[in-house]
DNA sequence: GTAGATGCAAAAGTTTTGCAGACCT
DNA sequence: AGGTCTGCAAAACTTTTGCATCTAC
């Protein structure tokens, strides 16, 4: 029996310890200071990090976490679906945190803004996915992509009258 | 005046040449063999290939085609919004012909199976997001993950009952 | 002829892996 | 004590960049 984890984060910034050992307990996993570190990034902030920006500030929480320990424990707190990656960006995987309300992304494609946003209302169309292909559905992804008013106004309206829309 | 592009792969293997000259024309740009080369790999295949996969292909027709030009390539080519990038792995950028009824995901946790799916009737969410946010949106990706009938089936539903869904 | 593209090779990143030693339980 | 996990360094990959050369216009 494990607990569900996925709402760990949620809970704050006063981790309930108790049941994060047990959870690791019960998989047959350690508690170890890395991933103790890395979980106590997670939990400081709702920003989207990159795993060298983790690694970074693992580091300022304990110099002597390697770079590797970082991306093995991403790896596993994602199988423990406390994190999941999510794709802002081209060369970078980014992580953000699982929360009961997942957060989705509205990104503008002249100067990277992020606008997130969390209600999603797919879960009609999550019925109808599972019920025609007979797949178990277990999570999304979803990301609209555009120009911000900003830069909407900058690129003109040239970009409009073209025909295009992505 | 630039020509809308994006349903120039969907013309099928017919390439209007003409067309997509007089485009490339429009932007400043020039109709080069590497250009033609990698559209004539795109217009051949639904699958989503990675960029060495693209590379590998053109290779064949043209065996002086470097990596770099495939690179730029792709890059110009979502530009020009007659591809996009999505994000099937962690590790590759893969590339998807952009259609008008543009392709979603569902993809298999387990085995990696990718069932495509078109209807995403996301039409209201697009435009409330719009209304609120004030961005001019060109575009979204959205994708589920799962595990099909098959694995479901074999990693039990041990899976299930421990509290973990994915 | 000239601006823009290409191919190559090198550079810059990101992610994975092998392994000796350290650490949880 | 014993199996896991870690840190380090090296390897494996992916993607970008610099530059001389070439090509489309």
């Amino acid at each position: 029996m494990v607990i569900n984890m996925r709402n760990f984060l949620n809970w704050g910034s006063a981790m309930p310890m108790t049941a994060l050992k047990q959870a690791l307990h019960d998989q047959g996993l350690k508690v170890t200071r890395p991933r103790l570190v890395v979980l106590q990034v997670l939990a400081t902030t709702t920003a989207h990090l990159k795993v060298a920006e983790v690694h970074r500030r693992a580091r300022e929480l304990d110099g002597r976490i390697g770079l590797a320990s970082v991306y093995r424990t991403m790896e596993l707190l994602e199988r423990l679906r406390l994190v999941k990656h999510v794709h802002v960006e081209h060369r970078h995987r980014h992580y953000a945190r699982l929360r009961e309300d997942h957060g989705h992304h509205l990104v503008c494609n002249g100067c990277g803004l992020v606008v997130e946003f969390s209600d999603c209302r797919l879960d009609r169309l999550t019925r109808t996915l599972a019920r025609r292909t007979k797949f178990r559905i277990e999570g999304h992804c979803m990301d609209f992509f555009g120009q911000c008013q900003d830069c909407a106004r900058r690129s003109g309206n040239s970009r409009r009258s073209d025909g295009r829309k992505s």
